[in-house]
DNA sequence: GTCTATAGCAGGATAGAC
DNA sequence: GTCTATCCTGCTATAGAC
């Protein structure tokens, strides 16, 4: 068996069928395209994946989720530099986890368009995720949160103020397109740390409307 | 000339077109599929549009635009109501006009939908759409705004501020298969009055960062 | 304007040689 | 495991009858 060529073939398909998916969409990628990039041989995909929708499924099973481990990492990291994190310090990290981080720019966008591909058509990579990536995830925040906030906060009033702190940062990421257009702003390095303290200064005070009570 | 019959097919197909696309995406819907629900002939597509993206790009201007007056229109009675309209009025007239109104459930997702797939892959539609919707509507917020906010807050801030509300807003409104499953909540109409509350609140003290200066 | 028929091509998948 | 050749399906677009 010459399982090492395998694997380069298999984790080569995987790179160029994630950048693929991620530009362009599942059906608008062709088999052709992705072994074409990835210099391998037509039949690969479906030898060594058995479909094109399978390949698809691997791309969010190999690179998307483990992917999500290293942006936890960084996050965690982060917030261990502050012994008793407080909200603001929660929220600057979650906004600079996904704007800012070791992640390239290349990487971030890729893993962007792909959640936003997938929301927008949801498939069974969806449900894998939300249940592996974002639930737990979301049960961590809301833990570290919890603390600070007055009794009188539900589980669920939290988890939409949550939600939305990651819906503004979302925002600004995946409708580049838009807020450059409209702003006449690139996302260089200095847009990108305007975003950064825009987003957090809004996001706190927003999450601070947590401590009154709804009228 | 039997334009009256040339023009209700034309609609159909509009009509069709438009879910369909929203639905699947520009590549995962064929001809044969939008002539079939609108029971229209296979070439009537390319006889009345010339091609299956001209179609698409009409779907914009002839659908997607017009919507956007009805929402506009709604908007400016909403704050017609509140003679000198504040910040908070704004902020919850702009999101109740994307999560509430005229418009049916089924439509505003559709008008979503198609927003959220030009976003991620970028055709002549949304740059059409940025300059014809868009921008003005962003320079009628900012007008709105103005008279309120500090004499620091420069436009650009404004705007990013002003891009926060509507990108918290959109995100429940098109991440709805996230949203949901993380949730536990169906969109019902209880659920979707929670969440204006809770939109609401938290945008507004969002914008009220405004109010401070950067530190 | 509407229809049928079809040209012409690209797609996913697979059989079978090596 | 890798490759070529090919099957078969489905697509867009168009020609031409009505």
């Amino acid at each position: 068996m010459s399982e090492a060529v395998n694997d380069q073939t298999r984790e080569r398909i995987l790179d160029s069928a994630e950048l693929l998916f991620a530009r362009k969409g599942f059906d608008a990628v062709s088999i052709r395209e992705i072994t074409g990039a990835s210099k391998s041989n037509l039949a690969a995909v479906n030898y060594h994946f058995g479909s094109k929708f399978n390949l698809y499924m691997e791309v969010f099973r190999q690179r998307w989720v483990p992917r999500t481990r290293r942006i936890r990492k960084q996050f965690a990291e982060r917030l261990a530099d502050t012994p008793e994190p407080r909200i603001r310090d929660v929220v600057n990290a979650m906004v600079r986890s996904f704007l800012d981080g070791q992640l390239t720019d290349q990487e971030r966008l890729i893993h962007g368009q792909l959640m936003q591909r997938e929301i927008a058509s949801p498939t069974d990579a969806l449900k894998m995720v939300v249940e592996e990536v974002m639930r737990p995830q979301q049960q961590r925040l809301s833990d570290l949160m919890r603390p600070h906030l007055p009794a009188h906060v539900d589980e669920n009033r939290l988890r939409l103020s949550l939600l939305s702190v990651i819906g503004v940062t979302l925002y600004f990421t995946f409708a580049r397109p838009v807020v450059s257009r409209l702003t006449g702003q690139e996302y260089d390095d200095e847009f990108k740390a305007v975003l950064i303290d825009h987003i957090t200064t809004f996001a706190i005070d927003g999450m601070n409307a947590l401590n009154k009570e709804y009228n």
